[in-house]
DNA sequence: CCACTCTTGTGAAATAGTTCGCAATTAAGT
DNA sequence: ACTTAATTGCGAACTATTTCACAAGAGTGG
């Protein structure tokens, strides 16, 4: 079998293109050109065409794309054809922020459990969900068979809380943590560091004073 | 004048190395080689040399680098040598978050001023700061000579405040709503989407599935 | 002061990702 | 049926980024 490997701009820009196509779907737009959605979303016409020519031929030459088709596939291709059970560990502010964001539920993702070590927080509610105490983490990654993990805890103990997750056979982690965290290779890791963006802005506000 | 130009992904890479090297300070390490900063943040030694190398020579051979004096260098290329004002718009859940968030203020980042348009949130403390009507935002970025705004809104209103951001002379926008905006291109922006990164998540799961 | 070890800095090679350019195909107008 | 205009899919060219590999220092110990 042939797997091309599929680079991760490319992944980035088809959720982004995917989003794209659910506002024209809302407008009541039924095709769209390379060159539209290009311009909807920042990028040039053909890289949205070689982003898509990775997965297949989804257009009409002369035509454009079938908006609700494409949007189809994508998030075939995304996974997004089926929800997605998340447990959030961390249920401080920047957790209970995503804990109650509606956002994520739109795309199919669903903050299912919360847990947190702090026993002034546990019992809390978070929209529909109650956080729970720590030591039932491993439990329901178990039992709800939960693939996805969100890790908004200090730096301190986002390596702790990863093993057990890891553990626990947990098979993604959105780690929000300004700490590197060691997985297995098995495991799937993104970190959102929010000051490394800030940090990059200052560097290209210091580089433009400068040149 | 020769001007490089740095890859976006150096420039992260170089927040991380500062970061570290900041852990490092605390726990007292005088001297760090290519390869110890490569393990502690999850890149090749040579990466790290390459990275340094845009800016200069900071190391000394066959000993490494002395972690003060390239903390030091670090801070000022991505020009954290100073502070930096920041107005918050949108003081929702994320917003909030954001504003209490210590983590900023350590890398020399304030958020010195916080605007929304809804009445009942306008007065409240968020921290030292208050939370003021977005209908001074353009006078406080003006008479504080704010550089960098950080975007909290609906994606409904996210154009049009940056709108008014860039005509008030921002510099930077540091965007977390879902949508694709529109700036001159002596603005910054950075796009910081969440759901992408989780779709992305879900992407690689899909993938390993399958193959 | 020589031999040995360690580690940087950096060209060159390898890999990865983006843009270009156009043949192929479709639809619409005549 | 033919012509024209639009737009995809895709190989090839180009550009960017990472990795390799090693000469050039720098410290250490005899
Ligand atoms: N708040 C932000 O805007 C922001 C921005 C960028 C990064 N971050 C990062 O996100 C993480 C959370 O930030 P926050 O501002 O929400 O902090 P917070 O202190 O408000 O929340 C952290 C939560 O984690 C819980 N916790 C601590 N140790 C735990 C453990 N071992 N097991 C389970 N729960 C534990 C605490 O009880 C607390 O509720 C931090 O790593 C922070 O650096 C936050
Ligand atoms: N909460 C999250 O975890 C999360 C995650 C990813 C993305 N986001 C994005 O971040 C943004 C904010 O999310 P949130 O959950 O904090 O929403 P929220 O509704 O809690 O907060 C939005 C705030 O913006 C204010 N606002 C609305 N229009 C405004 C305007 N024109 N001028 C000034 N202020 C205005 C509202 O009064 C409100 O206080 C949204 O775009 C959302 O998609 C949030």
């Amino acid at each position: 079998m042939k797997v091309y490997k599929i680079p991760e701009a490319t992944v980035m820009r088809l959720s982004v293109y995917s989003r794209f196509l659910h506002q024209l779907l809302d407008e009541g737009v039924n095709t769209a050109s390379s060159e539209a959605i290009a311009q909807g979303v920042g990028v040039s016409s053909a890289q949205v065409r070689k982003d898509l020519a990775y997965f297949g031929e989804f257009g009409t030459r002369g035509v454009g794309y079938r908006v609700d088709e494409l949007y189809g596939h994508l998030k075939s291709i995304l996974g997004l054809d089926h929800d997605w059970n998340i447990i959030l560990v961390g249920a401080g502010k920047l957790g209970s922020a995503l804990a109650l964001y509606q956002g994520f539920a739109e795309r199919g993702f669903h903050v299912s459990t919360i847990v947190d070590n702090d026993k002034k927080i546990v019992g809390n509610k978070l929209g529909m969900v109650t956080v729970e105490p720590i030591e039932v983490m491993t439990q329901r990654v178990k039992e709800k068979d939960i693939k996805v993990g969100v890790l908004t805890v200090p730096a301190s103990a986002a390596q702790n809380v990863t093993d057990l997750l890891v553990e626990a056979g947990i098979k993604a982690i959105l780690n929000f943590s300004p700490r590197v965290l060691k997985v297995p290779n098995t495991v799937i890791l993104r970190n959102v560091d929010l000051s490394v963006n800030l940090e990059v802005l200052s560097f290209n506000l210091n580089m433009n004073k400068k040149n």
